[in-house]
RNA sequence: GGAGAGGUGGCUGAGUGGUUGAAAGCGGCUCCCUGCUAAGGAGUUACAGGAGGUAACUUUUGUCGAGGGUUCGAAUCCCUCCCUCUCCGCCA
């Protein structure tokens, strides 16, 4: 959420920061909102202030003349119910105010970074850096075929239990699932993070929270009876599970590793990678977020973003870093970098880890803030995924193939995979 | 899901319509005395928002689970909801 008082006092800057996203924000009807609503408020606050002074004298004058009937108090009684009229018709006038406003300012996006590139969309962001050797080689398995053929995974079965774009992985496959989240919530809590389990159920507020709603509800299941929601990422419940907080300034940075499945509708996505790991309505995810001083959240998301890299460089798995540009961030964002795995079979990058900075966009929107200088001030944000399980799983497969039909286990995985190779059985 | 009990400041806990943001205690902070891994005495101590000031600060509003209502005035009365605890049921 963006700051009420800056879009009252300087609407023009905010509709120039949000432009570098690419379109047209058009915030005149908000601002002249949020200025008939200061003037509301300074008038509800002056007769409150009048309206308070008129009880307490007649509580002083019941109690000297012990009658709270006489003629004076019955004529001040009365003035007080103008006041009370008065005020009631303000508050009133408030509070549809703020509703508006609010699902108004709700609707807007996080101001882009300075620091990220200008560009419209995907094809204008800008790669920062590639790390391993690509595999190039012709006649090579996809996944899903790998999947197929080692008896790891079954997505046509699948579909008689749920619908299309659910997995449900076996043997060697699952065992690789569980292998990969327990070697990264190793890895990431063994640097200093905070291992977190959160629900995958949650409400709207906490959806609202952190960016989802209202303006993406088409992009989550949502459970009919109930003000339940499946969570799209672990970033959802990590960000409400310090809803209404004022944290200690000590504790910063918070740093949550939070392992979770993930639910999105993929409203869309039709025809999109339909076959394999790559886009799931269900699918695991180690997520990684951090509550920082705002003062630190640039170093923080270099940080984090180093951290989620760390994982793919010790499986061996060649990467690209992706810094995303203005018109391509997600909502929330006000500068991402993306790590985009290799995927042998398509000769191409896929992303599997998206870190952004958030800045207090999310803070704001869940009131998490923290006494720094003195003053309450919102934190900053930052998430990153560290990584997509099933994608990461795909990127295994894919470039660990060998000649002879087997698939190798990166070094580093196989105390937690048990084996050094995946082959037929 | 049923029945009951409860939700007050950092914590414990009083408070059933009136100068109550809230007694008391604990804890915290400051000072004094004493002197040594401690005790005693005095004082002080909620939080959040707005406005004004470079600032120390001043001023104003709100807050006793949340939201409504009654009233000139609500922690206190009424309604709705949420949460916690106990018992029963159900269940992993």
């Amino acid at each position: 959420m963006l700051d009420q008082k800056l879009i009252r006092e300087n609407p023009t800057s905010v509709e120039e920061n949000l432009s570098l996203r690419g379109k047209i924000f058009e915030i005149s009807h908000i601002h002249e909102l949020t200025i008939k609503k200061k003037e509301i408020d300074i008038e509800i606050s002056c007769l409150q202030s009048e309206s308070k002074k008129l009880s307490k004298l007649i509580g002083m004058q019941i109690s000297k003349s012990h009658d709270n009937n006489s003629p004076e108090i019955n004529n001040l009684k009365k003035k007080g119910n103008e006041y009370r009229i008065k005020i009631s018709e303000f508050e009133e006038k408030k509070r549809i105010l703020e509703k508006q406003i609010h699902n108004e300012i709700d609707k807007l996006p996080n101001f882009p970074s300075k620091d990220a590139p200008i560009g419209k969309d995907e094809s204008d962001n800008v790669q920062i850096k590639k790390w391993g050797n690509p595999l190039k080689k012709n006649n090579l398995e996809s996944h899903w075929e790998l999947g197929e053929r080692l008896n790891l995974f079954d997505s046509i079965k699948t579909t008689k239990i749920s619908k299309s774009r659910f997995v449900t992985l076996k043997g060697n496959g699952a065992r690789l699932e569980r292998a990969l989240i327990n070697f990264m919530l190793d890895i990431h809590s063994n640097n200093g993070y905070l291992e977190l389990m959160p629900p995958v159920l949650v409400n709207s507020e906490s959806l609202r929270g952190s960016g989802q709603l209202p303006k993406f509800s088409n992009e989550s299941f949502k459970c009919s009876n109930d003000d339940l929601w499946l969570s799209p990422t672990a970033e959802v419940p990590v960000t409400a599970f310090h809803r209404n907080e004022i944290v200690d300034p000590k504790l910063l940075p918070i740093k949550y590793v939070a392992y979770s499945s993930c639910f999105r509708r993929e409203a869309g996505s039709y025809g999109k990678d339909t076959k394999g790991l790559i886009r799931l309505h269900q699918f695991n995810k180690v997520e990684l977020y951090w509550f920082s001083d705002p003062s630190k959240s640039l170093e923080a998301h270099k940080k984090i973003t180093a951290d989620a890299e760390s994982i793919l460089q010790k499986l061996d798995l060649p990467y690209r870093l992706v810094d995303i540009c203005t018109g391509d961030l997600g909502f929330s964002s006000s500068r991402t970098f993306d790590l985009e795995v290799w995927l042998p079979s398509s000769q191409c990058y896929r992303e599997i880890s998206s870190c952004s900075n958030c800045l207090d966009f999310q803070a704001r929107r869940s009131s998490i803030r923290s006494k720094i200088d003195k003053k309450n001030t919102y934190l900053h944000t930052l998430n990153g995924s560290g990584l997509a399980i099933g994608r990461t799983m795909a990127a295994i497969l894919e470039n660990g193939q060998l000649s002879d039909g087997s698939v190798k286990i990166p070094d580093a995985l196989v105390p937690y995979f048990g084996s050094n190779f995946i082959k037929t059985t």
